[in-house]
DNA sequence: GTCTATACTTTGATAGAC
DNA sequence: GTCTATCAAAGTATAGAC
C-alpha cells in the first residue's frame, strides 16, 4: 500500500517517463512536465534535485526492476537451451510492456553525466553478461553456429530495443507473442541446424 | 569534381552530422557547430535556413542515396531467396558504414516538423516495402516460417538500426562480415528449415 | 507540499557592414 | 561568404511566503 505522498511521487515519475519517451528528454522542459501535471514548475523540485536527477532515478529504478526479474530467472538450474528461450521471452515481455522507460533507456542514456551514466551502464552490463554466458555455454556444447558472439548478443538486443519505435502492445501481436516470435527467429538463427526445438507443444 | 563552395558545404554538413550523432541533435547548439568549424554562428545561416532545415536536408539526402542503391539492387531479376540475402548484406553494409547519419535517422527523426518528417518517412516506407515484398514472395512460395510478417521486418531493421549504439567499423568485425552475420541469423531464423542455404561456397 | 516571483544562462535567429 | 552586434524566447533552478 502506497501512502498519498508516494502515489503523487509515482504519478510524477510516470508522467515524466511518458513525456520524455514521447517528445524526447532534451526537448521536454520542466514547464511541460508541470503543465501536464497541473502544477507549478518550482513545485516539482520538491521531488527531485534537477532534471537530470529525475532521469537518472527513473533509469536506475528501471534497471533494478528488470535485473531483479532477469537474474532470479537465470539463477534457476535449467539446460542452457531452455535458459536462452526463457531469457528471450522474459526480456522481450518486460520491455514490450514498459515502452516509455525502454525508450528512455535506449534514447536518452547519454543525457546523463558520465558518473550517473556509468551507474546505469554497470547494471546494463549485468544482463548483457547473462545472455553472453548462456550463449558461451551453448557454444561450448557445440550447439551454436560459428558466428562472433558479441554480434549475436547485440542482434538480439537490437530486435528488442527497437520495438518501442514501432510496436504497440494493444495491437494485433501481444507482448507474449512478440517474445515468442523473437525467440523463434533468434534461436533458429543462431543455433546449429536441428539444435533448436519447438516450444512445449507437440508429442 | 566539387567546387570550393560545394566542398565547404559538404564539410559543414559532415561536421554537423557527426556532432548531432555524437551529442544528439537537440543538445547540440548552432554555436557548438560554429565552434567546431571555426566560424561564427551567423555565418552558418548562409548554408541553411534554420537548424531544423539543416537536419531535414541531411536526412532527406541520406534517404535518397540509400534508396537509389537499394532500389537499383532490387530491380534485378533474382530468385527471392537471393534477393533477400542481397538486400540484407547491402542494407547492413550501407548503414554500418554511415554511422553518423544512421544515428540521426534513428534518434532524431522526431525533431522534424510533421511535414518535413513525413517527407523522410515516405522514403523510408519505400525500402520497408522492398523487404516486405520479398518476404511476402517467400511466404507465397511456402519458404517462410509461419510468423507475423511485420514483426519479421522490424526484427531485421532492429538488428541493423541498433548497430550505431555498439558497432565500430574499425573493430574486429568488418561491415561486410556484419552484413553476412545478420544475413545468416535472419535467414536461418525466418525461413522454413532447410530453405536457407549457405553462401556461394560449397560444391 | 505548493505557490509567486525572479535570477541567470543558453538558445535560435536576424540586421547590416564589409 | 563571413563578420560584429544584438534580440526575444525559452531553459533550469532558487528564494521565500503560506
Amino acid at each position: 500500500m502506497l501512502t498519498k505522498g508516494e502515489r503523487r511521487n509515482q504519478e510524477i515519475f510516470d508522467t515524466a517517463a511518458h513525456l520524455f519517451a514521447t517528445r524526447g528528454y532534451a526537448r521536454t522542459s520542466i514547464r511541460d512536465l508541470a503543465e501536464a501535471l497541473g502544477m507549478q514548475k518550482s513545485s516539482l523540485y520538491h521531488y527531485f534535485d534537477s532534471k537530470e536527477d529525475l532521469l537518472h532515478r527513473m533509469l536506475d529504478q528501471f534497471m533494478d526492476q528488470a535485473l531483479e526479474r532477469i537474474e532470479s530467472l537465470c539463477g534457476q538450474d535449467l539446460p542452457p537451451l531452455e535458459k536462452l528461450a526463457e531469457f528471450m521471452r522474459f526480456y522481450t515481455h518486460i520491455y514490450a510492456g514498459d515502452r516509455d522507460r525502454l525508450m528512455l533507456l535506449v534514447n536518452d542514456l547519454d543525457c546523463l553525466t558520465p558518473q550517473r551514466r556509468m551507474q546505469v551502464v554497470a547494471k546494463q552490463r549485468r544482463y548483457v553478461a547473462v545472455i553472453r554466458d548462456i550463449l558461451a555455454e551453448l557454444k561450448e556444447a557445440g550447439l551454436l553456429a560459428d558466428l562472433p558472439l558479441p554480434v549475436l548478443v547485440f542482434a538480439f538486443f537490437g530486435m528488442v530495443h527497437y520495438t518501442p519505435k514501432w510496436y504497440r502492445p494493444d495491437g494485433p501481436v501481444s507482448p507474449e507473442e512478440l517474445g515468442e516470435v523473437f525467440r523463434q527467429v533468434f534461436c533458429h538463427g543462431v543455433l546449429q541446424n536441428g539444435a533448436s526445438k519447438p516450444g512445449p507443444e507437440g508429442a
